[in-house]
DNA sequence: CTTAATGCAAAGGCTTTGCAGAGAC
DNA sequence: GTCTCTGCAAAGCCTTTGCATTAAG
């Protein structure tokens, strides 16, 4: 999805918006091509911060509102890996982090070559909403 | 070491405690005995609510101090599952979560029977923190 | 007496919400 | 005109911090 940088266009954008049943608004387009863009693990105040690098166009409610609906529409995916706040992830391919305690930086571990073995069979009542592997490490050098 | 209900005593508290290079103080005793002698996974509300069920006896900053504090002594561990608080796990063996995100519910899952493979070798200069599988899970029925 | 621990209240950071105004159709 | 979206500011929650008080050795 990110293979082609030529595609990461505000008229992908659009496209890509627009296929998950989502209203291309100006600030919706600016918002996931920020995060398309970088193809990153981004908070919401980095995201926050690089729409308004230049000049105020985004208000905080809308990023967060807005990733809240990228999320609920299956265009990108929550990461939980750090209490103090949420990352999104625009790959929502299965796959696994990295997380660096050190610097608070995510890395992907892509899904394809990981398997998890032994898994105990669900509770009654209940359906897989997903599996979320996260490596912790930490810097051995100081940083 | 929760198999032998017996001994989920103020004074094996005690022991625990010190055994951790931790004072045992009223205060701590408290948070750990209600830690340990659920044997659940909490929030520091929970215990907060916990230990002052009946009158008050530990302040909120009192909690979270000696929560950071056993954690950082290696006597409980932190699980991060929820992007809007923190659990306390009494258990430090190897191990996994599901977690419900219909009631906010959080169970182990043995980590003697999970494997994971194809993880690929660490960055460098760095070293393992820990592996955390989280299993999120949606109840299929209303609830 | 000296150090460690506690408690209160204030502050902090991230996120959500209410509601009025602006925009889209 | 109606429905949707946006923005501001306020509020909410969880957590941390500063500092005076108290307890421990």
């Amino acid at each position: 999805m990110l293979k082609d940088q030529k595609l990461q266009t505000k008229e992908w954008v659009n496209a890509l918006l627009r296929e998950h049943g989502i209203n291309a608004t100006a600030q919706r387009v600016e918002i996931a091509h920020a995060l398309f863009c970088r193809g990153r693990h981004l908070s919401a105040e980095d995201l926050y911060d690089i729409v308004n690098r230049d000049r105020p166009q985004v208000s905080k409610a809308t990023v967060y509102n807005t990733l809240g609906l990228f999320v609920e529409k299956g265009l990108i995916r929550e990461v939980i890996a750090d209490p103090s706040k949420t990352f999104y992830d625009p790959n929502t391919a299965p796959h696994h982090h990295f997380y660096d305690v050190t610097t608070g930086e995510l890395m992907d571990i892509d899904g394809d070559d990981v398997a998890i073995s032994g898994l105990p069979p669900l509770p009654a009542d209940t359906e897989l909403e997903g599996v979320d592997v996260i490596v912790r490490l930490r810097h051995t050098t100081a940083y």
